[in-house]
RNA sequence: GGGCCUGUAGCGCAGUUGGGAGCGCGCUUCAAUCGCACUGAAGAGGUAGUGGGUUCGAAUCCCGCCAGGUCCA
């Protein structure tokens, strides 16, 4: 067990046995003080540093979380969008979960894997290059940090097809870095040090930084012909920081331009740093994570020895708690589809491990806990969310304890035909039936089939799991259009961009100063194609340099209306939808009513009004039901989805029970009041950092600028509502007439959904109802206000009414019953007649009634229920123990009005088509007993 | 987006080749007790998720939709 001198870093010592506390460390090695020197050492070189992006990443549907920190900046490197800055510096909160990049049955078997993780970041914006990125990495590593030279090593890249030149500009900088020597500069290929985003677009060669831990820190060293070495395959060798310099842009497989403006991106692994840095020999044994540790051990009562025996389930607690909790912070929660399922995954698999570790209860509340608590200073939204995530991680440790207990009661019922019939292995497809079912792990399958002696054939398993895989097959969630031609667009925008058709923003596209716009016809595309023309019933799309058309966003959806010619000829375009396939370009997706549109010609794009102020209406009312709902349930209620139409608006929002009809009235007075007040709207662009401070709400999935645009509903101290929009509003909150919500119910576990509609859909609404309860009112001859009363008497009356008949139609088939007298063939009392006015429980009874008084019989009884004959045949025990059956008898009765039947040998029942038929069907009786007796 | 499972009384559930809608808990009333618990007796409560189809007849078989569970992407 050593002791690092304070401030004095030994790089390569093994680590790991000693646990360390930010109360062990000095102040400047905290986890926190590391991010900080980082941020503090770009911004000194004229970085501005901006807060992480949510882990749900806005706008790219592509990817599932924000897994690095070039995400958010994305959309520079693809020319589509600028910042005000060409320097920037962050810690972007990531997620790797799925995909090549980490397996999550992975994380906690090792000493560095994490779903979760920080990372830290610059970038270069076509401003400073390699000639600065690489000494302010060397400058950081070496002098601030402290790290010794000699133990750094640097790769450049070197194409080993020959096609892309040597980075040799980068290699000659880390050659001049002091204390760098050459041999530790080394060339690698394209899988190492070549980055594309893409098959085509920005890329460029990369640069790394890797550190030697020593020899003791190899994890192969007993193996045969194993040397270590960078980039190689044991643990000697830790990558820390990547510098991606993005230099060429790739238009085909073999076409590489240079770029004008050259970008830097990096990118380093904060636990990994704060590991080397704190010299902890694991990221889990940093003062980042082992908060967590010392909670679980406290809640767990664990010694020393059982923690370090327990490591992965230590290991994995921590991790997902964590994961967990960022994840719900930013609106994650628990479900069975997309982001939500993961973050329900994590949750359960740390549910699981909490059980390795001895927890029966629902645990990881605590320890997310100690997570907020790590966390919350530089990650405020963990702390504004606490009880949400405190709650949801229970709730959902609740609920897979539920799904085990039912996936156990099955496995139970399995094992135990499975051993009666002598069998010592569970078959792979039952283990994942079980699972993929149920929901039951394979873990607890194996464990509870040992308990009972019995093996679980794990390779059949994994085999009916690839089945099931091939059977979900591939989902295709996204749109068509935006998904096939990307390409198509982009070179689209570009060519009007150069022709000047189109200035450097794209298409100006101002859907809230008016709903008219008159601009020339700049592009048409039919089929995918550009076409100069097209003719009536065609299907196009338009493209104008500026519009009044919204684009689905946020929820509300796009507008339609329709394109003109300003001039003769006329003709006009019905406007179905509008997209934007790439940033800068919106496409009118619509049809050729008449005449023939050329490109060039003048044209008037006309929102439809009606349309839009009822979307207006909507968006404005479901800002105000957000409000109203935080004020009824709770700053837990937000907003997980929602949909702004013109008949109707649909808002998503997390909370756990269903919502009482008290709370959901409360909520629509709320809002009414709001509109009845008619509070104008104040719509201003503020600083991003500006409004949030000031409490707007902004919502996830969204991505914003610097500058957003916020919608504040009330004023002063009478503020209902402060969100940042980008969507279309009424003026005033008495535009939207009468707010009435429709429905109320649950989306997925954690999330309830409210309908709504608004103004003239509203309306519609309420004379609907006020007609059926006139036309009900009318039926009834009683006033409207009486109708409940009445119809509940009526009710009643009806139940009495039924009943009454129901005994006298026993009664008086009863008494036709008794008036009829059996015949006797052989011994066997053998009834058979129609029963006026009988239904099938009535001819039931009577038959058991024949049967108690004569032990030895054959019934028939029949009778005619909605027209249609219906025949019951009883026989005595005695009868059916010599063979008899009634089934056979009611079946040979019923051919005859042309219907079958069939039942138990003691009882059956037929039906029929012909109801006069009835008398011949019933002769049939005395000759099959006659039959049957011969 | 797709695969599988489930939907029967207030709750938990049973129901086999398609032919009497049931069990446990709870509820109501009565009895017993000074009262409560317990006990005994009687009783109420179900459009069988929903809409179609097959059939003489569907809780049961087939299809669509809705809802919940679960796995895959």
């Amino acid at each position: 067990m050593r002791r690092p001198a304070s401030g004095l870093i030994m790089p390569g010592q093994p680590g790991g046995s000693m646990p360390r506390t930010s109360s062990t460390l000095a102040p400047e090695l905290t986890g926190h003080a590391i991010r900080k020197a980082y941020l503090d050492f770009f911004a000194a070189r004229g970085h501005t540093i901006v807060p992480s992006m949510s882990l749900v990443p806005g706008g790219d549907q592509t990817l599932l979380f924000t897994n690095s920190g070039m995400v958010q900046f994305k959309d520079v490197f693809l020319g589509i969008g600028s910042r005000p800055y060409t320097r920037v510096a962050d810690s972007q909160k990531c997620m790797r979960v799925a995909g090549k990049h980490n397996d999550l049955d992975d994380v906690g078997r090792d000493d560095s894997h994490h779903t979760f993780f920080e990372m830290l970041g610059n970038w270069s914006f076509g401003d400073y290059y390699k000639q600065d990125a690489i000494p302010w990495a060397w400058e950081l590593l070496t002098r601030v940090w402290g790290l010794p030279a000699d133990r750094l090593w640097a790769t450049c890249f070197q194409d080993e097809q020959g096609l892309v030149p040597r980075d040799d500009e980068a290699a000659d900088i880390w050659r001049q870095q002091p204390g760098m020597s050459p041999e530790r500069v080394l060339y690698f290929g394209r899988k190492d040090n070549f980055w594309e985003m893409a098959e085509t677009g920005p890329c460029g060669p990369d640069s790394e930084i890797h550190m030697d831990l020593g020899p003791q820190a190899c994890n192969k060293a007993g193996v045969p012909g194993h040397t270590c070495s960078v980039n190689g395959d044991c643990t000697r060798f830790l990558e820390l920081w990547n510098l991606v310099f993005i230099q060429y842009n790739r238009s085909s497989p073999t076409q590489l331009e240079p770029l004008p403006a050259k970008h830097v991106d990096t990118g380093m692994g904060f636990e990994r740093i704060v590991s080397v840095l704190q010299k902890a020999g694991s990221t889990y044994r940093t003062d980042l994570i082992q908060p967590m540790f010392a909670r679980i051990q406290t809640m767990a009562g664990h010694s020393e020895s059982q923690r370090e025996e327990l490591l992965t389930p230590y290991r994995v607690i921590s991790d997902h708690a964590r994961a967990a909790s960022f994840l719900i912070a930013d609106g994650v929660v628990p479900g069975n589809t997309g982001r939500n399922y993961i973050c329900r995954m994590i949750i359960r698999r740390a549910s699981r491990f909490g059980s390795k570790a001895g927890f029966t209860q629902p645990f990881l509340a605590g320890v997310a806990e100690a997570a907020i608590d790590t966390y919350a200073e530089v990650y405020p939204e963990l702390a504004r969310h606490r009880s949400a995530i405190l709650s949801t991680l229970t709730d959902e440790e609740r609920r897979f304890q539920r799904t085990v207990d039912t996936g156990v009661s099955h496995l139970t019922d399995e094992l135990d035909q499975l051993k009666a019939r002598g069998e010592t292995a569970l078959p792979g497809p039952s283990s994942a039936a079980l699972y993929t079912t149920y929901g039951l792990p394979l873990e607890i399958t194996r464990d509870i089939a040992r308990e009972q002696g019995l093996e679980v054939d794990e390779a059949g398993f994994h085999a009916a799991m690839d089945e099931h895989r091939q059977a979900s097959g591939a989902g295709q969630a996204l749109g068509e259009l935006v998904e096939a031609g990307v390409e198509v667009y982009q070179a689209l925008l570009a060519e009007l961009q150069q022709s000047g058709a189109l200035g450097a923003v794209g298409v100006r596209q101002d859907p809230y100063s008016g709903l008219e716009a008159e601009s020339p016809l700049l592009a048409l595309l039919a089929e995918g194609q550009r076409v100069s023309a097209a003719g009536p019933g065609d299907v196009v799309q338009v493209i104008l340099p500026e519009t009044p058309f919204y684009v689905e966003s946020g929820g509300q959806v796009a507008d339609m209306g329709t394109i003109v010619s300003v001039r003769e000829p006329r003709w006009e375009i019905a406007v179905e939808d509008v997209r934007r396939p790439v940033g800068g370009l919106v496409v009118h997706l619509g049809r050729v009513l008449e005449g023939n549109p050329r490109q060039g010609d003048a044209a008037l794009a006309a929102v439809d009004a009606g349309r839009r102020w009822d979307i207006m209406r909507n968006h404005t009312a479901t800002h105000l039901l957000h409000a109203a709902l935080h004020r009824v349930l709770g700053d837990h209620a937000r907003q997980a989805g929602s949909l702004v139409a013109p008949d109707r608006l649909r808002f998503d929002f997390t909370h756990a029970q269903a919502v009482t009809a008290a709370q959901l009235t409360q909520v629509e007075s709320i809002v009414n009041d709001a509109i009845l007040d008619n509070y104008r709207l104040e719509i201003v662009e503020r600083a991003r950092e500006q409004a949030i401070a000031e409490g707007a709400m902004a919502l996830f999935g969204e991505t914003y600028g610097e500058r957003v645009r916020t919608i504040t509903i009330g004023g002063g101290d009478r503020r209902v509502s402060y969100e940042l929009c980008g969507g279309t509003h009424v003026p005033e909150t008495g535009v939207i007439g009468l707010f009435l919500i429709t429905g109320e119910g649950s989306v997925a576990a954690g999330i309830r959904r409210i309908e709504a509609v608004t103004g003239r859909g509203a309306l519609q609404r309420v004379r609907d109802r006020l007609g059926h309860l006139e036309q009900a009112a009318a039926a009834l001859g009683s006033a409207p206000e009486a109708v409940p009363e009445r119809v509940a008497a009526l009710l009643t009356e009806k139940d009495r009414l039924l009943k009454e008949a129901a005994a006298a139609r026993q009664q008086s088939a009863g008494a036709a019953f008794e008036a009829l007298t059996p015949i006797t063939v052989n011994e066997v009392a053998v009834l058979a007649s129609v029963v006026p006015d009988a239904d099938a429980d009535t001819l039931r009874a009577l038959a058991d009634r024949f049967r108690e008084s004569h032990p030895t019989a054959v019934i028939v009884l029949a009778s005619v229920s909605d027209g249609k004959p219906l025949i019951v045949a009883a026989l005595s025990p005695d009868l059916a123990q010599r063979g008899w059956n009634a089934g056979d008898l009611v079946k040979d009765v019923a051919k005859i009005v042309g219907g079958g039947g069939g039942g138990k040998p003691t009882l059956a029942q037929a039906g029929g088509k012909d109801a006069a038929l009835l008398p011949q069907a019933l002769a049939r009786v005395v000759p099959w007993v006659k039959a049957k007796l011969g």
